[in-house]
DNA sequence: CTGCCTGCAAATGGTTTGCAGAGTC
DNA sequence: GACTCTGCAAACCATTTGCAGGCAG
């Protein structure tokens, strides 16, 4: 059973209904880049029917994600991201602020941090999909030096 | 001498001028709650004066910003927060997503972790205010259950 | 058939911008 | 006096919403 046939199954499940247009945001979902912005999804969407709508997308990203099915974050610049969960494991990423790269990192990679906060704080964070801006190494090379931050 | 004055000096050294509208800006900042949104201190400066203009406070923190006086950061409601930057040591927070509470974390709490992306991935995190999403103790015992994402 | 979904189009709301006048240095 | 800043008002732009008809179940 396809990726595709699950999310279906599970629309179905807990009663909602089975639209041409769902099917077509998941598999550009599945089949399109990671981390792809609404406008991405839907310009992708248009290209299977161009009778589909922006809000449907919308709508149905933020029914994905009500389910579960979809993560999305907001990188800052003001265009929501989003990815299918079940396609990978539960991750985080480190975002170079000077190639724009995206790195994977597993999400087990930050459980000591979740430890000492939930042992320092009592607090349990809840964080499904992070995205960690930085420098990577190239970047860091190329930039030269540290610009620490001289606030004086 | 005061922050205000610190950062008016700042100004007058990197060759930005000196206005009432800035000086209010920054007064609001220095004197208000820690995260405030820009119509929150856009709100603050009109009771200081009543011809301010909101383009003028969103244009002052974007200076602020720019020259690192300021941080921001966007908690995912749409509505950036802005902070002094020499007000507190480095630090972060923990946002209660069930009661919006906000604990202060020292960001000496996050090194472990940084020290881990340099050393596994080249990685040098840049966070220079982060905010952690999650639930404080007492909303957790609040909830009881521990809804764990069950995406099977 | 029922009522959830969709397309359409307009609204929303935080933030940005163009412009001409005002004020700082 | 030169040039930056400001107020005003309109523009922006991703996202949301109201509505009436359409389609899945």
């Amino acid at each position: 059973m396809s990726c595709e046939e699950k999310f279906l199954q599970q629309l179905r499940e807990r009663g909602f209904r089975l639209t041409p247009q769902r099917e077509m945001v998941l598999h550009v979902l599945h089949d399109g880049e990671e981390h792809a912005t609404a406008e991405d999804l839907y310009a992708r969407v248009r290209v299977l029917s161009s009778a589909v709508d922006r809000s449907t997308v919308y709508r149905t990203l933020e029914l994905l994600e009500k389910l579960h099915l979809v993560a999305s974050f907001d990188p800052g610049d003001g265009q929501r991201r989003y990815e299918l969960l079940t396609l990978h494991r539960p991750h985080h990423h480190l975002h170079c602020s000077g190639c724009s790269n995206l790195v994977t990192l597993d999400a087990q990679e930050l459980q000591p941090l979740l430890d000492r906060l939930a042992q320092a704080h009592g607090f349990r964070a809840q964080i499904e999909h992070w995205v960690i801006p930085g420098l990577c190494q190239e970047c860091q090379e190329t930039v030269g030096q540290t610009p620490s931050a001289q606030v004086a």
